[in-house]
DNA sequence: CCAAGCCTCCGGCAATAGCCGTAGAAGGCC
DNA sequence: GGCCTTCTACGGCTATTGCCGGAGGCTTGG
C-alpha cells in the first residue's frame, strides 16, 4: 500500500507538465506545511516555495524522490493519519469490526484463539497476521465496490478477513479472487455449509480458509484480545 | 491502461536508486534498441547509452517524461505489440473470443445486433464500445485471478463483457464489482435465470446488463461482424 | 504595536544535467 | 579483412538545477 502510493505520487509529479503544482497538491493532501516539509528535508523554506511556484521546470528525480518520501515519513511520524484515513475512510456498514494488532500474530495462534477449523490443511499456516476485518458478507455484496476493498484491508493486507452471514462461502472467495490485494487468511463465521468450490478457490489463491462456530460477539472479543 | 503503465514506469524510474538501470529494463521490455530510442528522441545514441550507464545520477523529470513517452510511442507506432501482449498475454481457456473493434460501436447498436434484452433500462445506453470479450463464466470462476482480468479487458475496458454458461448471473457481477476496472456493458448469453441480485449489482455499478438468447456461435459471429 | 508562523520572490553561485562528437569495442555477415 | 550495427566511455561546453540567504508580505493572537 505504502509503496503503491509512493510510486503513484512520484509518477504523477514526474509526468506533470507543472510539477510544482502537483507537489503542492500532494503536500496539501498530506496536510503538511512548507515549513514542516523544508524542516524535514533540511532545506530553506524558500526552496520548497520555489519548487511549488514552478521556478524549476524540470527538477531532478533525486529531488522528487526526497520530497515524496518526506510526505510519507512526516505522515507516518504523525500517526500516518492521512494514509490511515485514506484506507479507513468512513467505516462502512458492512465492516463490523476492524483492527490493527499492536504486534503481528502468528496464523496458528489466531486460528486457535477463535477455535477455528482449517478447511485448507494443504496450505501452510505460516503467515504473520497484522490485523483483522470482520465483514457482514450479506451487506457487503450490495454495498462494497472495489474502492471499498481498500477500506476492508485497512492498513495492511496481511490480515484475516472474517466473513459473517455466509451461506456457502462462494461470493467472498470470488470477490477476493477478483481483487488485486490478497488477505493472509479468510475466516467464515458460522457458515451454513462451505461449498466445495469455495475451498477450491481458496486453495487456488493459496489463502488459508478457516471456519469458526463462535458467535459473532465472542469472535470479535477474541480477535480484539489478540492485541 | 496506457496512462497507468505510463505512470507506473515514470514512478519506477523516478524512485529508483539506479534510474539508468530501470530505464534500460523498460527499454528492453519494450524491445527497443538504443538507436531507435535515440532516433525517436532526436538525440545522439551516446546520450541514451550514458543515461542507462548511470552517468547522470539524477536526471530531470522532463527527460524521464520524454523517455517514457518515447517507449510508449514507439511501441504504438509498431502496433502496440508490447502493450497488447501485456494485455492479451496468453489467451486463457475461459476467453472464448476477444476483439477490438476497428471503430467504436454505440451501445444500442451492439445490443440490437445481438438481439439483446436490456435488464437495466434505468441505465442509459450511451457508452461507446471499443471491443468485446466472450467469457466462459463457469471456467472463469476457477481459473481467473485478478491478474487475468487485465487480459479480459484487452486493450480497453470500454468493452462489452459477454458471459456464457450463466445460471443466475451473480458471480460475474460480484467479480466485476470487486475489480477496479469496469466494463462498459455486461451481456449474459442464454442465462438460466437472471437473479434479481445480479440486476441490482449492475445498477449499483451503473453498468448496463443485457441478456441474449443467441447461441454462442451466432453471438460471436455477430459481434465479430460489428467491425 | 509586536511577534510568530507561513509563504513569496529573487540574486547569486557551485554543482550537475543535457547533449555533442569522437574513438573504440564487440558481434555478425559477406 | 572489411563493413555494418549496436553499444560504451569520455572530454567538452552550455544551460539548468539545488540551495542559500535576504527582503518583504500577510494573517493571527497577545
Amino acid at each position: 500500500m505504502r509503496d503503491q502510493v509512493r510510486e503513484k505520487i512520484a509518477g504523477e509529479i514526474c509526468l506533470s507538465e507543472e510539477p510544482g503544482r502537483t507537489i503542492r497538491k500532494w503536500r496539501e493532501q498530506f496536510v503538511i506545511s512548507q515549513q514542516d516539509l523544508s524542516r524535514h528535508l533540511g532545506v530553506s523554506p524558500s526552496v520548497i516555495s520555489d519548487y511549488e511556484a514552478g521556478r524549476r521546470r524540470s527538477p531532478g528525480i533525486a529531488t522528487v524522490r526526497k520530497i515524496v518520501d518526506a510526505f510519507l515519513e512526516i505522515d507516518e511520524k504523525t500517526g500516518a493519519n492521512v494514509l490511515k484515513q485514506y484506507s479507513l475512510a468512513g467505516k462502512t456498514d458492512s465492516i463490523i469490526s476492524i483492527k490493527e494488532f499492536s504486534a503481528e500474530i502468528l496464523a496458528p495462534k489466531l486460528v486457535e484463539s477463535i477455535e477455528g477449523d482449517n478447511l485448507t490443511p494443504a496450505i501452510p499456516l505460516n503467515e504473520h497476521i497484522h490485523g483483522y476485518t470482520v465483514i457482514d458478507s450479506v451487506r457487503a455484496i450490495t454495498t462494497l465496490s472495489s474502492f471499498d476493498y481498500l477500506k476492508i484491508y485497512g492498513w495492511s493486507s496481511q490480515r484475516a478477513l472474517v466473513f459473517t452471514g455466509v451461506r456457502f462461502g462462494r461470493s467472498p472467495m470470488i470477490a477476493i479472487r477478483a481483487h488485486p490485494l490478497k488477505p493472509a487468511m479468510v475466516v467464515y463465521q458460522k457458515p451454513e455449509h462451505v461449498d466445495e468450490l469455495a475451498i477450491r478457490l481458496a486453495e487456488l489463491e493459496g489463502i488459508p480458509l478457516i471456519r469458526t462456530s463462535l458467535a459473532i460477539g465472542d469472535l470479535v472479543d477474541r480477535l480484539q484480545a489478540l492485541g
